[in-house]
DNA sequence: CGACGTGTAAC
DNA sequence: CCTTTTACACGTCG
């Protein structure tokens, strides 16, 4: 059957809910940061306001580049509040939920809706229920969001993009190889950069020059299963389920005051972050089986150590198993010293339904 | 096949 | 002078 899919994306989420709650800042640039407490300034942008994109400050540029953007302006920067846009986001994820015969979330302010049964069907009774969703997360939450409607969640994203803020874009089944085809293949979500050059490298530098490429070139070069889902993106096919996924894996992250390769130094971070996540496995009642050392040296290279053992519920723990995979690591890779440490666990298994997980896991 | 490490992508 | 978190595919090794 055909199924009509929703992609509900909140408008410049962070910075939008700031300025709900500040209304001294409205009308300004804002820009939400996530300051990583090296120097002043270090760390990057998450979420600017679209004041501030006229700017051209956007998210994931160094702070210091955005203030650099910023000169002379009066501009707000803000340091990131996690906590309170994850509680609002629960609501605003519960209003969507009313809606859809299926639901998934895929990040803080972002969720695909199956309304294939809810629309009967028609498009139009799909945008009449996406308005009817607008209004009320307005109403309720005072936020705008932008809605992608399509055949599937690949056109519904696609859909969303075409529009913003506060935006409803509808792209009819019919409408799909119209919408799509000259459209440069680095707009097609899921292709990024890397993949963009070397499809420009072949020539190839539309969706319709790539949904018209022989497939086994494609294949000699990305191999099978990229070539086919390369394809498909080319063509607007999807057939991924809307539906909830378990989370498979936690990780913690921070910035390191200065460079360094000394053990002990480096694990005091590391038991702060496993403290951490300790809080957020229990929240969630999981536990896990395998633990991943995370560096990321001062050319910004990643690299990662794991290691995987008994289950446990508490990564602190595993707080040996990981002095000796980081032990190693310093051994083997000489480096000048890591900028970054991180822990990450994985191969989780989900106790008894713990009680009221927060919506995620309502589905 | 499971474990491990890297690359790509997105938010 | 450069953040954080997650997912997934793929190559490799034993």
């Amino acid at each position: 059957m055909a199924r009509i899919i929703m992609l509900i994306d909140l408008d410049a989420f962070y910075a939008s809910l700031e300025e709900l709650r500040r209304p001294e800042i409205r009308g300004k640039p804002v820009i939400v940061c996530v300051y990583s407490g090296r120097t002043e300034d270090s760390g990057a942008v998450a979420t600017s306001n679209y004041l501030a994109r006229e700017l051209g400050i956007r998210a994931g540029m160094p702070i210091a580049f955005a203030k650099m953007a910023a000169k002379g302006k009066d501009v707000v920067f803000l340091p990131v509040d996690k906590e309170y846009y994850g509680a609002v986001s629960d609501r605003i994820m519960d209003i969507f939920g009313d809606y859809a015969e299926r639901f998934q979330q895929v990040s803080i302010d972002e969720a695909y809706l199956d309304v294939s049964e809810r629309s009967g069907g028609s498009y139009e009774e799909a945008e009449r229920i996406a308005r009817e969703i607008k209004e009320r997360v307005r109403e309720e939450e005072g936020v705008s969001c932008t809605v992608g409607i399509g055949p599937n969640k690949f056109m519904a994203k696609m859909a969303s993009k075409k529009n913003k803020p506060d935006g409803l874009t509808v792209v009819r089944p019919d409408d799909v190889p119209a919408f799509l085809n000259g459209l440069p293949v680095g707009k097609l979500h899921g292709i990024g950069e890397k993949t963009a050059e070397e499809l420009m490298g072949l020539g190839i530098k539309t969706a319709g020059d790539l949904a018209s490429f022989s497939l086994p070139s494609l294949e000699e070069r990305f191999g099978k299963n990229k070539a086919k889902l390369l394809r498909e993106r080319a063509l607007g096919i999807d057939d991924s389920p809307v539906e909830q996924k378990e989370r498979q894996q936690l990780s913690r992250i921070a910035t390191l005051k200065e460079d360094s390769s000394d053990a002990d130094e480096i694990m005091k971070r590391l038991s702060e972050l496993c403290a951490d996540l300790r809080k957020r496995m229990e929240k969630l009642g999981v536990s896990f089986r395998t633990v991943t050392l995370i560096t990321i040296d001062a050319h910004l290279k990643m690299q990662t150590r794991s290691e995987t053992i008994q289950e446990k519920d508490d990564p602190c723990a595993a707080l040996d198993n990981v002095r000796a995979l980081l032990v190693g690591f310093l051994k083997d890779e000489n480096h000048k010293g890591i900028r970054r440490v991180g822990i990450a666990v994985s191969n989780l298994s989900y106790k008894e339904k713990k009680k009221e997980q927060k919506t995620l896991f309502d589905y």
